[in-house]
DNA sequence: AGCATGTGTGAGCAAGTGTTGACAGACAGA
DNA sequence: TCTGTCTGTCAACACTTGCTCACACATGCT
C-alpha cells in the first residue's frame, strides 16, 4: 500500500516541463514520445522520457505501444487527487471553484498554462 | 512581471507536508504559525516556518500580524491557476471535473488529503 | 528596563531531482 | 539477417530543496 497517489500527482504537476508536457499530449488525441520531444528544443529526449515517465507512474497519462512507437494521452479521470484536496482546503469558498470550472468550460478554447498570469 | 504564478503554487504543492499544512489552516477560520507548527510534531518549528514562507509567497495563505503572533489563513480564491490548467488539460472530460467539486461539495465533510487513496 | 514568548532568517548539511551521455531492447524495411 | 529508427534505462553529475541549530527581531508583561 504506498501512502498515497496524490503525492506522485502533485509531485509530477510540480515541474513546469511536465505541466507542459501534459498540456501538449492533451491538446492532442495521441503524440509519440519523439512528436513530444520535438516540441521541446532545449530538452534532450532522455529528459522528455524520463518526464513522461514521471507522469505514467502518476497515472497522468496512458501509454499504448504500437510497433516500435510509443503513443501517449492524457488518463481520462486523474484530477480525482486534485480535486479532492482542493476540495478539502477550500470547502468554504467551493461555489466559487465550481463556477471558475464553469467559466473555464465556457471559455472553450484551451487557456494554456500562460493565461494564468492574470491572477497576479 | 514575474513569469507564472502557476509554478510558485504548484511547487508549493508538491510538498505533502505543505498540503497538509493548507488542509490544517483550511479547516479552520485562522491558525497561528505556533497552532500549526504544534500539529505536526515530527516536525520543528522553523520547518513549518520555511513552508508557511512558501505558502505565502505563492498566495496560497494569507499572514496577519496581531502583535507578536501571526495568524494565517487560506487565501479565498487561489485554485484559479490551478483550475486554469486541469481546464487546458482535461477540456475534453470537463463536465466530469466539474461534477467531482460537485459530488465533493455534497459530501460536505473534508476529505482531508489522506481520504485520496481510493483512486490507486 | 529586563525578561519571556512568538516567530522569522541565515548557515550548513543531508536528501532528492533533473539533465546528460552511453548503452540496450524492440521493431520495420531491404 | 542486417541495418537504421524509435524509445527506455542506467550511471554520474550539478542543482535544488528541506531540515536543524543558532541567532535576531518584535511584542507583551512585570
Amino acid at each position: 500500500m504506498t501512502p498515497s497517489n496524490s503525492d506522485a500527482i502533485f509531485s509530477a504537476l510540480a515541474d513546469p516541463t511536465r505541466r507542459a508536457i501534459l498540456s501538449l499530449v492533451g491538446e492532442h488525441e495521441e503524440l509519440t514520445a519523439g512528436e513530444i520531444a520535438a516540441h521541446f528544443d532545449s530538452l534532450g529526449r532522455t529528459a522528455v522520457s524520463s518526464h513522461l515517465r514521471i507522469l505514467r507512474l502518476a497515472g497522468l497519462v496512458a501509454e499504448r505501444r504500437d510497433g516500435r512507437f510509443r503513443h501517449y494521452s492524457v488518463t481520462p479521470t486523474p484530477a480525482d487527487a486534485v480535486v479532492a484536496f482542493l476540495t478539502s482546503v477550500y470547502q468554504h469558498s467551493l461555489e466559487q471553484l465550481a463556477s471558475a470550472v464553469k467559466d473555464a468550460s465556457a471559455a472553450g478554447d484551451a487557456p494554456s498554462d500562460r493565461a494564468v498570469e492574470r491572477s497576479a
